[in-house]
RNA sequence: GGGCGAUUAGCUCAGGUGGUUAGAGCGCAUCCCUGAUAAGGAUGAGGUCCCAGGUUCGAGUCCUGGAUCGCCCA
């Protein structure tokens, strides 16, 4: 009773998978996947939490196929792994989103809003897309349990970083300071780089040369560029190059201070350079400030950032309105006075232009220093300045308060984490992520934002003392109000907790939320809510062995995640992160909306499926290179793998489901005594296993999946093509059993090996050709464990094979140079090489014949008149120890004679050549040979061996031809007629002479061939046939009619 | 401006430690096979290995400089 289930055609991929998916729910085989190896070693998985209030997309689709197939993997290597979905919520992105729902832009007009109101909307638009992310997870094979998915918004989660901040708090490692940001004077915003990005114009400023007079030099002064000149009643100090050389130019009487490599552009050619200076000379001399406002001495600072690009090469420092400038004082101690407004309008410390706002008071602060001669020249400057994408105002950089975690405390202990880490690819450890940790700076983690964690710091209102709160039970503790048991830790519910402070006042929240960043970087303690749920809550669960993002998160998530990790656990929080490129169309231009080239991932899965999405993204390239992706490269995939494996895998089941066929576990014969076809399948099956587990081991999915690929291949167009007969005849049942046996092992192992990357078509497989035959064995895939290679590896029948497949690309070569068609038969191919090769490739004559279509396959190795040979110098072997000297080598070599060279070879393993007056020895590796058949053979060489055809055509030949050619035309009868493979049939041939010759010389072979049980030759018609069929053969009449037996 | 990466056939990609004639798939051309058949296979054309120097007996591979593209950061 067979059991085997009938195989569909390869088209029908997508339905065979939704037939698995069914499978899975049914049989909740996840879960159990899960569930089996509780207790086993854990394999620790971080899922970094997408944020799904938007579409996923192909770039998703990515991320979550690598982070499915390592657990996957581990799983079926015994491991428990634990995969908890997760998913960001809180952020910019969602308020955006938010306000474009309610028409409304900016803080203003949501604080008019009403925050309550705002942050619930916000909650309800996080979830807008989470249906369709679950079902594009389920879709793609994603094992991930979204059931207990963590959320960044939950309480239990707020409350971990709340503990998490709380204790850097306490440890001192969280400060408040200024920070100058991009800021819309307008809006009353900071804007985030993203959003900093979008609104960039070209914009046209007035650009003015300014002179700081020197205190101690009087007539010399420094020459200062700007095109922000409202920036000057701030100025601070003036920033130098510390590499640079300085010049005094003469200029119209008065002495000029610039870097030397810009005097020419400056003040032109015909400079006069009185002296040059290097930047520690000029370094701490005294100026006077363009305005007086800024009270203090200010001097010259030398400070990396300065270049030489252009200006002069000495900038005005206004600490509060530029980066560099507040990272310049703050490493030489200086104030960041601050003399304008939240709205952006000058305060009155700068009377002459109070009230003004600062765009627009370039122009009377130029005029006030032109009053006072301060200005050398004017030019209107055009360049790209970034404005608010909502109203369009310049943005400002601003000095605002900021809240900052010290992590340059940790920078070195950071970096010893990271040399722990296995980065894929290896270049990110010292590269990217190395160097972004070597310049750390202190972590802003503050934003002043409403959806969002809120920090829990609360001041006195009195005091000013800052309290940090690290749980709701110190809380409500500390709370002057009634804290609920259903308490929101949002805001704006939060703010409306004061809190006692030590001193007996009152202290009230900051207004701060955290950065969304610190949220995901705490979800290795916060998604399980530690420590709240007791100190022990993270064994077995910290750190993780794998995460997985895309290459940009390098400052996101792998950084919040080390910072985190290092301040609160003094430990790497993975051992191993996978990078991954980014998802290009099919020209190489990024996806987006505006351009219309976008993949959606429904469209690939709806056409190719799961299976051939994924082992695109896995096999395609390695994983951090951009994916130049489009549907047709995700077809052609498929065709290449996919559908090679299911076509060998229907063969296997068409034929084993044959009445005389096959079932696992039938009786077949020890590997030992099996062909060598079989057992060079079955030694690259053992080669296969593990390349594919160490190649899933190390993190590298892509030469796993090529080495299947190349088992596939092998087996599919050569040992299911070579042996294709041995499944359906019947003369040898100890044979056909053991091409079955050896069929199927490989088939059912590579379901196994296929599962981490196709678990679709691996458990089809898996079903159909394990789990229907024995009932002791799991009756999915993925509930089986990772096959162990078995001791068949044998390297010499695998170089063999690999002589004898060149030896019949070379013999076709020939045949075709000849015009030998396969399906004549030749008498014999000579096969030229070294005697080596000879040894090698004899067991497997039989093959090649087969394969070329010839009665004899006879091997030639040395010089006995029918080849002809050459030797070379082996340069591997031979360069190392002669260096210099090759050229001279290989003039010996090739002034040697060959024939009696190659003799010696043999006979004593190597040969003495004199080689500048020395006499060298050579071994046999130290040469290579070259032989080929002289005359009377078509001929084909290649590396090591040449195929020679014998040309001749006797009758005896021409017959078997024909003979072929018959069987060839009545097997396409037998398919015309619809006549199952099994069908035996009643057979009438008629035709010309040399027609009923071959059938007369080969009727057995033909009427075997064609499962005829009898077969007549006439001109008349003993039966009544359903199927007639006249045409010709190598130009001669045949008529072929044929019956049911 | 800085950091990191990439550049090999028309296209997509492979090419330990330098070593004989730089490979594969797709596409193309010419064929073959017809009991894996809504499949399969063979042969062939196609390459200044981005450019220029250098090291070496020998460079796609190592070094220096440059170009172009991408990502991240200023």
């Amino acid at each position: 009773m067979s059991k085997w289930r009938p195989v569909g055609p390869a088209a029908e991929w997508t339905a065979m998978e939704e037939r698995v998916l069914a499978f899975w729910r049914e049989n909740d085989v996840f879960q159990r996947s899960v569930d089996d190896r509780k207790g086993a070693d854990p394999y620790v998985f971080y899922e970094g939490p997408p944020t799904a209030n938007g579409r996923p997309g192909s770039h998703h689709v990515l991320s979550r196929v690598f982070k499915d197939i390592f657990p996957r993997f581990h799983t079926m290597r015994g491991r428990y792994v634990e995969r908890k979905a997760g998913w960001d919520c809180h952020g910019l992105p969602v308020e955006l989103e938010v306000e474009k729902q309610l028409g409304i832009s900016g803080k203003p007009e949501i604080e008019a809003y009403g925050i309550a109101e705002f942050n619930a909307r916000c909650r309800a638009s996080v979830g807008e897309y989470l249906d369709e992310w679950e079902r594009l997870t389920d879709r793609i094979g994603f094992w991930v349990d979204t059931s207990q998915a963590y959320r960044t918004m939950d309480t239990d989660y707020v409350e971990s970083v709340w503990w998490s901040l709380a204790t850097m708090f306490d440890k001192g490692l969280v400060y408040e300071s200024d920070k100058v940001v991009p800021y819309c004077p307008r809006c009353g915003t900071a804007l985030s780089s993203h959003e900093v990005a979008q609104g960039y114009k070209d914009v046209t400023d007035p650009s003015i040369y300014v002179r700081f007079p020197l205190v101690d030099e009087p007539g010399t002064s420094l020459l200062v560029w700007t095109t922000t000149p409202w920036t000057l009643p701030a100025n601070q100090a003036a920033a130098i190059n510390p590499h640079t050389a300085y010049a005094v130019v003469h200029v119209d009487g008065e002495r000029l201070v610039m870097a030397d490599a810009l005097v020419a552009k400056v003040i032109g050619d015909d400079a006069v350079v009185e002296r040059t200076m290097p930047a520690s000379d000029l370094a701490g001399a005294a100026y006077e400030p363009p305005f007086g406002h800024i009270p203090g001495r200010h001097i010259v600072v030398m400070s990396d950032f300065v270049t030489t690009e252009d200006g002069t090469g000495i900038v005005h420092l206004a600490p509060a309105f530029g980066e560099d400038d507040m990272r310049a004082a703050r490493e030489h101690g200086l104030d960041a006075p601050n003399p304008v407004d939240r709205q952006g309008l000058f305060t009155d410390k700068v009377p002459e232009a109070v009230g003004v706002f600062v765009k627009d008071a370039d122009r009377q602060l130029i005029t006030d220093l032109e009053g006072r001669g301060r200005v050398f020249r004017e030019k209107p400057y055009e360049h790209s300045y970034p404005h608010c994408w909502r109203c369009s105002t310049p943005l400002l950089y601003y000095a605002k308060p900021s809240w900052y975690i010290r992590t340059t405390d940790v920078r070195d202990r950071m970096l010893a984490l990271n040399e722990q880490v296995g980065w894929h690819p290896e270049h990110v450890k010292h590269g990217r992520f190395g160097r972004w940790l070597e310049g750390n700076v202190d972590w802003a983690i503050s934003r002043e934002r409403y959806w969002g964690t809120p920090l829990p710091f609360w001041r006195c209102d009195d005091c000013e003392k800052v309290t940090a709160i690290g749980s709701f039970k110190a809380l409500r503790d500390h709370a002057v109000v009634e804290v609920g048991d259903e308490f929101d830790p949002h805001r704006p519910f939060v703010d409306e907790v004061p809190i006692r402070c030590e001193c007996g006042g009152t202290a009230h929240r900051v207004p701060e939320v955290v950065d969304v960043w610190f949220d995901s970087g705490a979800m290795p303690f916060a998604q399980h809510h530690y420590p709240f749920e007791g100190e022990d809550g993270l064994a077995g669960r910290f750190p993780a062995d794998f995460v997985c993002e895309a290459l940009d998160q390098t400052r996101g998530w792998f950084y919040s995640l080390l910072a985190e990790g290092a301040l609160l656990f003094d430990e790497a929080p993975y051992r191993n992160v996978v990078c991954l490129g980014l998802i290009l169309d099919g020209e190489g231009q990024k996806m987006s909306k505006s351009k219309g080239n976008v993949v959606e991932p429904w469209t690939v899965l709806d056409h190719a499926g799961a299976d051939a999405f994924r082992w695109y993204l896995f096999t395609a390239q390695s994983p951090w290179d951009s994916f130049r992706f489009s549907l047709d490269v995700v077809d052609e995939t498929r065709r290449r793998f996919l559908f090679t494996l299911w076509n060998t895998y229907a063969f296997l089941t068409t034929y084993a489901s044959l009445p005389d066929g096959f079932t696992p576990g039938d009786p077949a014969p020890p590997v030992a005594e099996r062909s060598e076809m079989d057992r060079w399948a079955l030694s690259r099956l053992d080669a296969t296993i593990d390349a594919v587990t160490d190649g899933l081991a190390g993190y590298d999915p892509t030469n796993a999946g090529r080495a299947l690929e190349s088992l596939v291949d092998d087996l599919s167009n050569w040992y299911v093509r070579t042996g294709r007969r041995r499944f359906w005849r019947s003369d040898d049942a100890t044979d056909r059993a053991a091409a079955f046996a050896t069929l199927h092992e490989c088939l059912s192992t590579i379901a196994l090996l296929v599962a981490p990357f196709c678990p679709f078509v691996a458990d089809e497989m898996w079903g159909n050709l394990v789990a229907a035959h024995d009932p002791s064995a799991p009756e999915s895939v993925h509930l089986a464990n990772w096959p162990a290679s078995g001791g068949r590896r044998d390297e010499a029948l695998e170089q063999a094979m690999a002589a004898a497949l060149e030896a019949t690309t070379l013999g076709r070569s020939a045949r075709k140079d000849a015009k030998l068609k396969v399906r004549q038969p030749l008498k014999e191919a000579v096969i030229a090489c070294p005697p080596a090769t000879a040894r090698l490739l004899e067991g497997l004559s039989s093959v090649v014949a087969e394969e070329l279509n010839v009665r004899e396959v006879r091997f030639v190795t040395d010089a006995g008149g029918l080849v002809d040979v050459s030797l070379k110098p082996n340069y591997r072997s031979l360069g190392p120890r002669f260096g210099k000297g090759m050229p001279a080598v290989a003039e010996a070599v090739a002034a040697l004679d060959a024939n009696q060279a190659v003799r010696d070879l043999d006979a004593d393993g190597a040969i003495h050549v004199i080689v500048n007056g020395n006499d060298e020895r050579f071994e046999d590796d130290d040469l290579l040979r070259e032989v080929r058949p002289t005359e009377g053979y078509a001929v084909a060489e290649g590396g090591s061996l040449a195929v020679g055809l014998s040309t001749e055509i006797t009758p005896e030949l021409e017959m078997e031809g024909l003979a072929r050619d018959l069987v060839r035309a009545i097997q396409n009868a037998r398919r015309t007629a619809d006549l199952k493979v099994e069908d035996r049939i009643v057979l009438h041939l008629d035709g010309s002479g040399r027609i009923r010759e071959a059938i007369d010389a080969h009727r057995a072979y033909i009427a075997g061939e064609v499962l005829a049980t009898e077969l007549t030759v006439s001109h008349g018609m003993p039966f009544t046939p359903v199927f007639r069929e006249d045409g010709e053969i190598d130009g001669e009449p045949v008529s072929i009619s044929i019956a049911l037996a």
